[in-house]
DNA sequence: AGCGGGATCAGCCAAAAGGCTGAGAGACCA
DNA sequence: TGGTCTCTCAGCCTTTTGGCTGATCCCGCT
């Protein structure tokens, strides 16, 4: 039978040929390309047909993963996308598996894990690494911890580094409310204090 | 003539695998051991004694890369310590040129940088990205900008969320320090609050 | 009609942060 | 030796923030 044929999308050299000595190990997962960029992805994508796409988040200026994921999946649902990155953002992962991510591995992953990631996604299982599923379990369990659409403007506000008085300035409300909906925020994000929720939203949301 | 022996250090396998082959390609240097963490490093570094050390400064738990360098140094100046990481963070290259690195390289870096600079590093010659060398030439212009090895050694903790008693306990220092601390922080960013201070931080130094 | 959630606001109090001035110890350098 | 820089600390005062309670309004759903 004919080995598994992989496309390897990451903006660092050193990471994708890492990949794929790792990959190269096995006899039945073949590296048939690799691309540093989404663009790139999508052409080496239609010149090589692979079973699977290994692809990282975070590729610096131009298409970002998620926009890669949700292109390579219009032109071609047969394709399995793995994401495979280095951060557990809540963010990023309901929206890589929204736009149809099979799989999401952390790059401190353990080689078996990818391995079995990559057997897993062309028989259509979906395989997560460990941190990655609990935070989705803990999403599904707690409802209660998602914003509500005006305390997440106040909050990516709040990243800026603006004061209660400017936020409520800004947002046309007053200071007792900008309070009000920190509090709530606080309290969703399980943070005492400002300067901890813009560190949590930050990492934890990919805000920039 | 001998090969230039090599010290990986860095929490992800993948990443040591590409460091791994990449220089595995050139004849004149071999890796010759690997740590996934500071503490392995300082073992490593006994029982091999490489002449240079590629080292990630982020390095999950435990010993960050900074500390790690310190203790490299402290032992033996004659290695020839390597940062290589992926963010070209202002605070970041000041500390590390503080403790005692040679270089510093992004792992976008193209593989002759980074042949280039183990071979510089055994020199003595000092190798860092394009990028890396434009903000410490910029800084060198505002020297009032600068932040000192401490000053940054806070910001980096002040971006995780802590409060002024925090900080103090985790750097052995009175609340007033870090509160000075703070004020010429403040000063040099050029902001009146710490969060703006951290969003400032975290957006121009790429920290996470 | 009632109920719940979201958004808005107020007042009170304690804790944290920030602005200011001053100052000592140690390192480094001219 | 003297000057400069860095790191350290203290006290005082104002502003900001955070915790708490309670309240009104609107909207959508039952």
């Amino acid at each position: 039978m004919s080995a598994i044929t992989v496309l390897l999308v990451d903006d660092h050299l050193v990471v994708r040929s890492g990949l794929k000595a790792l990959l190269g190990t096995q006899p039945d997962i073949e590296v048939v390309a690799e691309a540093s960029s989404g663009e790139e992805a999508l052409t080496a994508m239609k010149v090589h047909s692979p079973a699977v796409v290994v692809m990282d988040l975070a590729m610096g200026p131009g298409m970002d993963g998620i926009e890669a994921i949700r292109k390579l999946r219009e032109r071609n649902r047969r394709q399995a996308v793995l994401v495979f990155t280095t951060y557990d953002s809540d963010a990023d992962i309901v929206r890589a598996v929204d736009a149809g991510a099979m799989g999401y591995l952390l790059k401190d992953a353990a080689p078996e894990e990818i391995f079995a990631a990559v057997r897993g996604a062309v028989q259509g299982k979906s395989v997560m690494s460990a941190p990655v599923a609990s935070r989705l379990f803990q999403q599904l369990r707690n409802p209660d911890e998602v914003l509500t659409p005006r305390e997440a403007e106040l909050l990516s506000l709040l990243t800026e580094g603006l004061s209660n008085r400017e936020l409520g300035q800004r947002l046309f409300i007053s200071e007792a409310t900008v309070k009000t909906h920190l509090a709530h925020i606080y309290a969703k994000l399980g943070v005492e204090t400002r300067a901890a929720a813009i560190s949590t939203a930050i990492r934890r949301e990919g805000m920039r």
